[in-house]
DNA sequence: ATTTACATACCAACCAGTCGGTATTTTAGA
DNA sequence: TCTAAAATACCGACTGGTTGGTATGTAAAT
């Protein structure tokens, strides 16, 4: 159920999903779905809240994360999801990301189911960030945090020009990018994979 | 009218603006509203349209496009669009950003004036990055297009986030890392405003 | 005289949420 | 261990309010 509305809002927006396309996508009736939550936007809330802990188990557990480098970490990451973008953008999108642009003024619980999931994805992000800055950039003046929130802009932007521009391609590119500045900003990399990376 | 259209669905996203919604915040009746729009996809794409014209006046126009330096405008284009993070998140993000991501799926004709206008938008910047690009990196391996892109996908995620933490400060400082990473891929600056920049 | 620019009243479809009821599972007592 | 009772899970018809869109009318402009 929760992943139900987890796939059709992505797909057509929180306002567009009616309760009857969750319940028809989860195979449930009316009298079911509201058995288990209050209202729409409870729903909305736990499926946030799963979709939240879905992510990070996911990056939790991904390969990645046992690079010994925090660089590489950091990087591993935005490799990871440049890889993730393929097939529908439905499938890979951002729920919070997609949701809190339609309701952010009107639904206040929802808005909030969104930030602290976005804000603990960066946190922990961050953990590596700051890691490497030790590292490679000990004197620089920008936030471990401040990073971690431009690398999720960039991200959640490239969703966007994915679903204007209707091609994944655009999206891995964006990333791309990305990572460049983070090679910047966190060193020069050992490798010279750089290159491969940006076309 | 397009202006009222514009406000609401930036506020409250396309689909849970009503067209009575329109109406009242333009003082006209529904009457009225149906004789000059077809449906209120026809509005949504008109708004889009007039949105586009109006910014493409707006940057068309700005002080920054009379620096003589292809690469100062780039940064000008940032440095503004910076600026103007501040006040009501509604009136200054992106209408076309907002839309595409709830109605990508379910709205074509929407969609393609989304795709129009950020295109068109992008390959005026991608204009300056092109020339930049000729003058301080002419041998690197990315397209100015292709940065055009990453510049706006940057933008819209920093509205993103300025929506969830409701912070215009947090969207200022993701601009201020795509700042670095331009004049990075553009060669240092000569002056030294970029440490200002970059708190 | 015809078109344009609005207004008013209205409608059929749709929506979130309700309500009374039924099947299933869990609990509790003998 | 068997059974009564209570709680839980689920169903599907219904409702009151809302929505995009229409039909009809009118005043001004061309």
């Amino acid at each position: 159920m929760l992943e139900a509305a987890r796939d059709v809002i992505r797909a057509k927006g929180y306002t567009a999903t009616t309760v009857d396309d969750i319940c028809s996508a989860a195979g449930v009736t009316k009298g079911g779905f509201f058995h288990h939550f209050a209202s729409k936007e409870q729903l909305g809330v736990a499926a946030i809240a799963a979709f939240d802990t879905m992510a990070g188990a996911l990056f939790g557990s991904a390969p990645y994360q046992m690079l010994p480098d925090p660089r590489d970490r950091v990087l591993g990451y935005v490799d990871l999801r440049a890889s993730m973008i393929q097939g529908d953008v439905a499938l890979f999108s951002c729920l919070m990301g997609t949701t809190v642009q339609e309701i952010y003024a009107t639904h206040p619980e929802l808005r909030a189911a969104c930030e602290e999931g976005m804000s603990g994805h960066v946190a922990m992000l961050a953990r590596d960030i700051e890691a490497a800055k030790q590292l490679y950039a000990p004197d620089a003046h920008w936030s471990a945090e401040n990073v971690g929130y431009f690398m999720q802009a960039a991200l959640q932007g490239a969703f966007i020009f994915v679903k204007v521009k209707q091609s994944t391609e655009l999206g891995r590119e964006c990333l791309g990018h990305l990572r460049r500045y983070l090679e910047t900003i966190l060193g020069q990399p050992s490798s010279d994979q750089t290159k491969e990376r940006t076309q």
